[in-house]
DNA sequence: TTGTGATTTCATATTTTTCTGAAAGTTTCC
DNA sequence: GGAAACTTTCAGAAAAATATGAAATCACAA
């Protein structure tokens, strides 16, 4: 087995890889080439430039900026520089743990808390408490508040975990993943 | 305040109930209308039939059937009957802890199942074992298995707490919320 | 079986999201 | 200052996702 069968081998089971990451992302919600840039930075473990990027994964410069800045919004890639040149690098956050945090509390921020604050201001807007609250509205307030309760409970798990304090994520999911188990303890 | 005012205010209450989960839909990557159709539902707490559905969501009867079939499919709602009638009506699931495992579950199955699938077919595509290795591939190898281990780990825990069989998730959520804690203990 | 009301399907239209590329903006160095 | 090297912005183009509505299908009752 030659070096360049090795690197083919490896090239290609990069692009299955920024592929497969890519279409998760379309289906988290953000946009595949976004998905794609921080799969590509990612799973190199390099340092890449923009236009590597843009050569790499066929996308224009425009697309290629865009995708940059949300992926440092989001925290998951973060800016290099190399030695005394000019252009700018980037660099994939490269523990899964904290990644997967970084995504996790972003997710939050994005699928949480807007429909919190919502529901808010939705059960502002009728009386429920008191003799002249009719039956309806305190039906609907009673599926409102549980409501409310429980993504706030999801925000709180959230932000605990997730938070930029720590190791809280990977010691609650193991913790979790073991605890109430009955059968099979060896995986 | 007269009855009429009542039915004005609880209608709007809806509406906006309907707006912000559709707004969250689309944010979650399901349609809008699917999840406007959920919200109302969900928010009357009626059975309601698909002309009914059309008429206060101003959406056409092919949007309807399909964004309905989806929402049997998530098992968010269920088909009822009233009496005699051959039309089909429906109803959400009321208990928001039994919806909030249902929506967890299909996430899971759409977002994490099929990334640790295509992780296996990576990792098959290059020898990362024996002297023959490269270092490389060794080190490709070596983030891809986190990962999978990750997800592997995340598909673990939505399986045990948001599978069939149970209240799991609301104990769980409820032991996570609280253990931690150091502080603010009356919340 | 046939008739009727209800639902589903699917080709097409509409809307929304994403991408491109060239111009404008920055930063750095001479 | 100003020129070169990069990056960002954004209007318009392209692509993808959603919605429509009429025809096809289904299911039940007579």
């Amino acid at each position: 087995m030659t070096p360049d069968t090795d690197n083919a081998q490896l090239r290609k089971a990069q692009d299955r890889f920024i592929d497969a990451w890519g279409r998760m992302g379309s289906v988290w919600g953000i946009s595949r080439t976004m998905a794609e840039v921080h799969a590509l930075l990612f799973v190199t473990g390099d340092a890449l430039c923009m236009d590597e990027l843009m050569d790499r994964l066929n996308i224009s410069r425009g697309n290629a900026s865009m995708s940059l800045r949300a992926l440092l919004e989001w925290g998951v890639i973060t800016k290099a520089h190399k030695d005394g040149q000019r252009r700018d690098y980037y660099v994939a956050e490269q523990d899964v743990w904290a990644m997967f945090r970084a995504i996790l509390r972003e997710r939050v921020k994005r699928e949480v808390e807007p429909l919190i604050e919502s529901l808010g201001e939705v059960r502002e807007l009728y009386p429920s408490q008191g003799k002249d609250a009719p039956e309806s509205a305190r039906d609907l307030d009673q599926r409102l508040s549980e409501m409310q309760e429980v993504f706030e409970l999801v925000a709180t798990l959230g932000e605990r975990f997730a938070g930029p304090s720590g190791q809280g994520l990977k010691v609650a999911a193991k913790l979790l993943a073991k605890a109430p188990a009955r059968r099979k303890a060896k995986a």
